[in-house]
DNA sequence: GATAGGGCTTCCCATCGTGGTAAGGTCAAG
DNA sequence: CTTGACCTTACCACGATGGGAAGCCCTATC
């Protein structure tokens, strides 16, 4: 099997299948003589499992992780779990960010007007807000990278 | 006011001003003899909006767009708040995408016992869940980028 | 058998926003 | 005059992914 029909397969583009054989998230793929990756049903399982896991917003590293419990059949599911558990924290940290955010412009947008006059409490907002005080956690988090990576965009 | 200063009283620190500089958000700063970049007190206003504007998770061309929409007088307060709604509906987009994530990985932790024992449903579920109809909103959205950059991390 | 086209290879660059660091110039206080 | 804190530019890094170029390989059709 070729690294397109694995990418077909799995979900998982052939560039990115590529990139985790280059950082080691995947084992090096065996070669035919001309030096084409050649993919095995169990090779696609793993693929499956981290187009699986990015899909639920976990990170390469956590993947790594869960891989490795994974392959360990005297792993502990409390492990697993934690890790998941973990990870549903970050995701509700993500998500009250969000809503903060969310609610802010909402509350402004309401007293926006939203006609022709150039009045408008959202810029007012912007330009004159008390930034010290302004969504704490937001910011605070932010700039600590407490929540880096998760849902960064494709 | 040198640039540190300008960074200490505007929550944006030297480097990314020297950054919003170079991508031209904002004007190039005047200059002492010896080089040194000088801000003054109009200059630290644009930096403290575009430092709110970030807290409240707009990109930077946004903040661009918003920028040059509060220094045209003569602009309409509905162009103001249609960003700003626009805005709302990417972070709920998200906040969608984070939920169904967050869900899913709650149900799965919910039936896994959580001890020494191998067995767990999270692993099985990343391992064999069936790609093609998971998480298909986000999984599709993710793809096709709609989502991409907000809060993507510090 | 030759040629076309599609797939594969590696390598580099871009995104987005931010931080780090190195090598060097400048300024103010001691 | 030295020291240390500040400034300058320039480059590299992250995380995950896509894009593209240059070149090799394989297969189908003429």
């Amino acid at each position: 099997m070729n690294i397109g029909e694995a990418a077909t397969a799995s979900g998982v583009s052939a560039k990115m299948i590529r990139h985790y054989e280059s950082i080691g998230l995947i084992k090096s793929a065996d070669r035919t003589g001309s030096g084409y990756r050649v993919y095995s049903g169990n090779d696609l399982e793993t693929l499956r499992f981290i187009r699986r896991g990015r899909d639920l917003g976990f990170s390469i590293e956590q993947i790594r992780h869960l891989l490795a419990l994974w392959r360990d059949r005297s792993r502990a599911s409390s492990d697993v779990k934690r890790i998941a558990l973990e990870h549903v924290e970050e995701l509700e940290a993500k998500m009250r960010q969000l809503q903060e955010m969310a609610n802010t412009l909402r509350h402004l947008a309401t007293h926006c007007h939203g006609d022709s006059r150039p009045d408008c409490p959202i810029i007012q907002d912007l330009a004159h807000a008390d930034t010290s005080d302004f969504a704490p956690a937001v910011a605070a988090s932010k700039r600590s990278g407490a929540l880096k990576g998760t849902l960064a965009g494709q």
